[in-house]
Formats: structure tokens, C-alpha cells, sequence
DNA sequence: ACCTATAATTTTGTATACAAAAGTCTATTG
DNA sequence: CAATAGACTTTTGTATACAAAATTATAGGT
């Protein structure tokens, strides 16, 4: 294992699920691939145990599926999947920003504030790409901080997906940008409705946007397959 | 552990999930109480490796909360966390179960009838109680048959709550009756939006109730105390 | 009597060992 | 050669054993 650094998560357990969920988002683990409970014990030198129960903290994530006396498998996801995913994010997250803005100190928006500058000047390259998903997470986290409903930030957190998109989602950086920054205005006027709306369309169009792109990598798969 | 019946659920974890489940929700374990590994291994005949994967499970479901080297306790609910999880539900299920309308087969349709049926003319009984509880969990478990959005899905699944509720609504059997037969005569007429708003409506009406019962509740309590 | 430090006990976390199920390969038969 | 029964291998599920952390009890000093 990578040297139990035991600051913050004190057990092996929460060291093992950072690994795995890594592999899954940065596409490293492909979908529907089998994660085999010897070889990642052997792997990060610990015994099958922590794996175990990594991959049922996974499960309830929805990055991995588990089959009784069959293991697990990284979750295979479809368009449809992306359309429920956003929809359900579209709800959520703007019920969970709307509820935590009375909750944002004045050194969060600050902070909100510089990591929105932070990622405007970011030129986006193979290596910023982490650096970019990284300050994205930051973002977002700062809006949900102090969220009032634990259950609905939990939803929020568990539906994923964001930390692969930013990849693929190169193209619409501008669009993004523009996105955060009316997001990021909304909270400075503590203003809960707008906060709301900006939110929603930021999620809608982030959602036709990776459909967009998906489609195009299919088709694109599609035309090769049937040369 | 009472007899590895295994038919459906094949493995050990399922049976303590379910047994652990319906002592909490049974009020059997009191909100805030430990539940102790050994303990429940030796009460269940089994090992603690089973009770630790249970417990995981239950605190996905919110049932329990987990603290590192601390172990679980029944998790606490209070009024807050009854606005929350209702308003969340209200989101949530009025979207799963338009979702599911179109899935829904007629044989599901006539079993929502009966279902229905077998309730209203069930008469509430210490006894009866838990017929009832299974009856609407039935009617809406058929709802929620074959969405197509899974993660939905198990967010209202895991929001929970439902099973206490029946004992402490009792007061409001008869509007519970009418919402549920206004949902099951959208169903009938294929109409989501009223299916819709039939959801919104049962969710919001039963947590204002839930919320009364809980105040006169403490009230009591209160009362009792300051004597 | 009260606080603090430390020893004893309890409880959780992880490793190892064994049992059961699933999957794979091979050999035999039609 | 195809199909299938049965041995063999792999992989998961559970039990037991030990280590580490937390909790409780105890003893000593002020």
C-alpha cells in the first residue's frame, strides 16, 4: 500500500477506495471490467479484507457492481445513464446549493472567487488537465460545504462523473467558464433563485454537451468497426 | 443465524442486513444506541466479518452511522431530517415512478388493485400493523418495478423512513387511503403528470402529518419531564 | 475529594486460513 | 468433431487469530 499516510483517513479501508475510484475515473479501469479481489490485496500489499470492503463502499458509489459468488465489475455506463445521472444531479445539486448558500462564510466566497480566477487562467494541457477536474471538485465542494441535508449531498456526491468529463469535455471550456463565473455571481448577490438557475443550466447544457461529444466518439468507433 | 434459508438472498451479509434492518426499523434499537460486532456475531451465530459488511450496507441505507475505530450506532432523526428526506422523496419518486408508468405491465396494473384493495379494507390493528407496512411497501415497490433509472431508484430506496412511518400515522388512515387511490387511478389511466402530482401530493401531506405526530410527540415528553 | 497518568479491558481493524461456489479444462462417448 | 461429465483451478464467502485503537478502571499525587 502506498504508505498508510494516516493524516486525515485513519484507515486502510478509505486508502484503498481513493486507489480504485482513481483507476475507475481516470480511465485506467475500463467498464465492465472484473476487479479481482486477490490481485488488488496483492497489489497494495494488504490482505482482501479492505479490498472487500472498499468495493462495497464503491457499489454505493455506482462505480462498481457486485454480483453474489461473482464478484465485481467497473459499472459500464450508456447514454441513458448520462441522462439520468444529469437530470438527477440538475434536482439535486441545485436543491443542495440553494439550501447551503445562507451557510457560506465570507472566506468561502473568497475562496470561490479565487478558484474560479485560478481555473479562468488555466491553460488547458495534458498536464492541467488533473490540475483543471482538481479545482472543478473545488469549486463544487466549496458551494455544497456546509449543505444542511446530508442525504442530498451524499446523492450528489455519489452520482460521480464529473472528475471524466472535464476530459472530454475540452471543447466547451469557454462555455464552462462562463458557467461558473454566473454561478459564481449568483453567490455573491446571495441570491438563492438565480443561484438555482444558473446551476440548472449549467448541468442541462453540461449534459447535451457530453451527449454531443459521446455520440461523436461512437460514431466515429462505428465508421472504423465497419471498414 | 436462523437457518441459512437461502432461496433468494444467497449469502450470509443479506440475512444479518435484513435481521439488523427490522430491529431498527421496529424500534427495537432505540436512535443513538451501539451496535457492537461481537455482540451481534455471537447473537446471529456468526462471525464479525459478516455483521462489519452488514453494518456498511446499513449505513449506505442511513440507517446506521459508522465512525472509524468507534464502530456504529442506529442513526438519529430529527424534524430537520424528516424535512429533508420527504422533500427529497417528493423529487425523487414523483420522477421514478413517472418514469416507470410506461414499464408497468397490466398484470401490474390489476396487482396495484389489489394491493390496494387488500388495504382499505385491512382494519388497523396491533396485529394487522405490519401486514399493513408490507402492503405499502408492495404498493410501492409495484410503482417502482422497472425504472429505467436505477440510481433513482435506490436513492428513494435508501431514504427509508416509510416503515416507521405507518405505525405513527395511524390518525391519517383515511387520507392515506385516498392518496393511494388517487395514485392508483392515474396508474390506471396511464397519466403522468397526475400520477405526478398524486406522488407530490401523498409525499408533502404525509410529511406535514409525520411532523404534527412528532411535535405532540416531544410536546408529551416535554411535559412529562418537567414535572 | 478531584484531577491526571497509566494500566487493564473492550472493541474495532486487518491478516491469515479454510470452506463453498463458480469457472475452466480435459477426457470420454456418441 | 461436438457435447458433456467430472476433475482441477480460481475466486469469493466466512471464520478465526492477532494488532491497534479507544474506552474504562485504577492508582497516585495535589
Amino acid at each position: 500500500m502506498v504508505k498508510q499516510n494516516n493524516k486525515s483517513h485513519s484507515t486502510t479501508v478509505h486508502e484503498v477506495i481513493k486507489e480504485i475510484r482513481k483507476e475507475i475515473l481516470n480511465g485506467t479501469l475500463k467498464e465492465g471490467e472484473r476487479l479481482i479481489q486477490d490481485e488488488w490485496a496483492q497489489r497494495l500489499n494488504v490482505s482482501r479484507m479492505p479490498i472487500r470492503e472498499a468495493l462495497t463502499h464503491l457499489e454505493m458509489e455506482g462505480l462498481v457492481e457486485i454480483k453474489p459468488h461473482k464478484g465485481a465489475i467497473v459499472t459500464p455506463i450508456t447514454q441513458e445513464d448520462i441522462e439520468e445521472i444529469f437530470n438527477l444531479r440538475c434536482m439535486l445539486e441545485a436543491t443542495v446549493v440553494e439550501k447551503s448558500l445562507p451557510y457560506l462564510t465570507e472566506e468561502d466566497v473568497t475562496l470561490l472567487g479565487e478558484v474560479l480566477i485560478e481555473m479562468e487562467t488555466l491553460k488547458l494541457t495534458d498536464e492541467t488537465n488533473d490540475k483543471y477536474s482538481k479545482l472543478n471538485a473545488k469549486f463544487h465542494a466549496i458551494l455544497h460545504k456546509d449543505c444542511p441535508w446530508p442525504r442530498a449531498k451524499k446523492f450528489v456526491d455519489n452520482l460521480g462523473i464529473s472528475p471524466i468529463a472535464p476530459k472530454l469535455l475540452e471543447p466547451y471550456y469557454e462555455k464552462t467558464q462562463q458557467d461558473h463565473r454566473r454561478i459564481y455571481e449568483a453567490v455573491l448577490r446571495r441570491d438563492p433563485q438565480e443561484l438555482r438557475l444558473a446551476m440548472e443550466y449549467h448541468l442541462t447544457r453540461t449534459k447535451n454537451n457530453l451527449l454531443k461529444v459521446i455520440q461523436q466518439m461512437n460514431d466515429e468507433k462505428n465508421k472504423n468497426e465497419s471498414i
